[in-house]
DNA sequence: CTGAACTTTCAGTAATATCTGAAACATATG
DNA sequence: CATATGTTTCAGATATTACTGAAAGTTCAG
């Protein structure tokens, strides 16, 4: 945490940069790598769109890995394309919504996770149908409920997807009552 | 897939390892780790208690990952160890109930997670209050805004997680009507 | 106390995920 | 074209995380 020595107050770019780095952390819990959770961080909070050059420089990483993890953040549609007149170079900008980049993030873990999760328990139950035994019994009847509950949170899920911001804290505020 | 030659059919020892081989995947893309989501998965879906050896055994891990893994499933409430009369060895047993093991995810993530998230947000906020200029006001704007959606995730967590299965699937049936 | 049964720790090793830097590729400009 | 500007790829290097196995620690029965 560093600091000016007279005031005990840090410059904005201080504290951006504190963000930036911790805001990385987070996201390598989650399964997002380090560099795409900064450089989420670095263009949300910025006010201008960014060159992968900028990119580079302001995060201190390698041309490749900018510019990997830019591609992967426009795949997600967290992050746009754009262009500057007179300019040649892509310049990059996020999507700021927090309700747009919730529900992106909640599409695409749907998609590449639960879906995925939700197919081998079918499969399991499928498999063993016709084995008896207490062993088998135990093991579809805990798959079973797992399906249950996951396809539960999919419904869920994909109902909130469809909602928008407004809606959605409604919905949220006669929960919380 | 390994299966039967004659009938195609796999046995539920096969299917059951497969079941577990890929939970541990989908575990691994989580924070957790492979092998623990493996022994949740192998504790969940067997109708015994087993004892360290036996999981060992069953995953062809080493003794100390075993254990550490038992002990962290433990920590965050999701096995239990219990005795059997007559042995001596500590025997673990899963917790089955699948909204049981979903409160105790939402509840452990918040704590490890989500609120240090909101601390951190709110530092940033604070830390920037004084300071003016167009990157100032677009770097707080967003942290508010983050700050905003991130609190209020965490209260419709804190409320989902008092409900019990009954109540939430209730509620849920409202959202989903 | 002594040894057997069991649990815990941890230094070293292995596996995995991530990043770098340079070369290949693409496209616009004069 | 030839060159400059910008993008993409990827083999090798690095960093991070997870695992092994053996030794040390603990507990209990006789």
């Amino acid at each position: 945490m560093k600091e000016t020595a007279e005031t005990g107050k840090r410059t904005l770019e201080e504290v951006r940069d504190d963000f930036i780095g911790q805001w990385g952390a987070f996201g390598s819990q989650w399964g997002i790598s380090r560099t795409m959770a900064q450089i989420h961080a670095l263009l949300m909070t910025g006010p201008d769109s960014m060159s992968t050059d900028e990119v580079m420089e302001k995060l201190s990483i390698s041309r490749g890995n900018a510019h990997t993890n830019l591609k992967e953040l426009v795949s997600w549609g967290l992050v746009r394309i754009t262009a500057r007149k007179g300019e040649r170079k892509e310049f990059f900008e996020a999507e700021k919504d927090v309700w747009k980049i919730f529900t992106i993030i909640l599409r695409e873990r749907q998609r590449r996770e639960i879906d995925p999760a939700l197919e081998l328990l079918r499969n399991c139950q499928e498999e063993t149908k016709h084995i008896s035994g207490v062993g088998a019994e135990a093991f579809r009847k805990q798959v079973k409920e797992l399906e249950n509950f996951v396809g539960f949170a999919r419904n869920v899920g994909s109902k909130v997807d469809k909602l928008s911001y407004g809606p959605a804290m409604k919905l949220a505020a006669k929960l919380l009552s």
